[in-house]
DNA sequence: TTAAAACCTACTAAATCTATAGGGTATAAA
DNA sequence: TTTATACCCTATAGATTTAGTAGGTTTTAA
């Protein structure tokens, strides 16, 4: 399940792409539009502020705004960001590999080799989309 | 992430569908082959027994045994009963469907839609395997 | 009769999630 | 230079879920 840091931290993504004009966006802006606590998103933007997905304007007129274009962000590196793996059991992880404690043999695991394909997938999906994709003018 | 759970689940049915004849296997030879915790284990075996995948012999010499044949029991329906609901957001969900509280038009939901795609590949794969395309012999 | 094995209920420690509280700090406009 | 704005930061807390543990009861085969 996508915990609802990672669902408003892509809604809030999609929100400051949709605008036409690179003006900072104000979180409390965001946080009215789509429903969103506004303590709560303010954390989830700083934290896309700090792995370089926005930029930041303190102040009167201020907020937050991309750094990249939108179709340069894949969700795959949004996700990873705010969500963390993409795979479902963390010894079929690209980015957050773990070791599992019960198997000595990873190649005769039974679920390992059913969630290699679920996060080939997965990461298939998400890596074709990008943010200009799913920020569609509503 | 998958839960310990369904992971020892999956674990747990593939063992069984290893064994060519269909006597019951116990409990306790699958918690030290697999290296699960026995009365954690002897829980999961008891839900795939109350939904069907696993029937079951009390006493000596007693054990879980296939229902249905390995082929016949597809991955999507094993998750479903131990994990809960494929999609990883309740409103795409098929069998687990929630509205989420913030949105206000599904339709014009950036996270929706990308969410019904991964849904969609997810299902693929899961439907695609069943219990004997995993239960490969070590 | 005895041992084995499933079955059942209740509890709990730890982690995670979803925030809230209460400010501090930098900036722009008046 | 003051003031309002808006980002920035830390701490905390309630609710829920997870991953078991504890301690039995019931059924069956030998």
């Amino acid at each position: 399940m996508l915990s609802k840091k990672t669902k408003y931290g892509i809604k809030a993504l999609a929100y400051i792409a949709r605008k036409k004009d690179r003006k900072p966006v104000q979180a409390s802006e965001i946080s009215e539009s789509e429903n969103i606590s506004q303590k709560f998103l303010e954390s989830i933007l700083l934290e896309l502020r700090k792995s370089g997905f926005l930029g930041s304007k303190k102040g009167k007129g201020g907020g937050y705004y991309l750094i990249k274009e939108p179709q340069e962000i894949k969700m795959t590196a949004v996700i990873r960001v705010l969500e963390g793996p993409i795979a479902m059991v963390p010894c079929v992880s690209l980015n957050y590999y773990e070791k599992c404690d019960d198997c000595p043999d990873e190649n005769a695991c039974s679920v390992h080799k059913l969630m290699i394909q679920v996060r080939d997938a997965s990461l298939n999906v998400l890596g074709e989309n990008t943010l200009e994709d799913i920020a569609i003018p509503q």
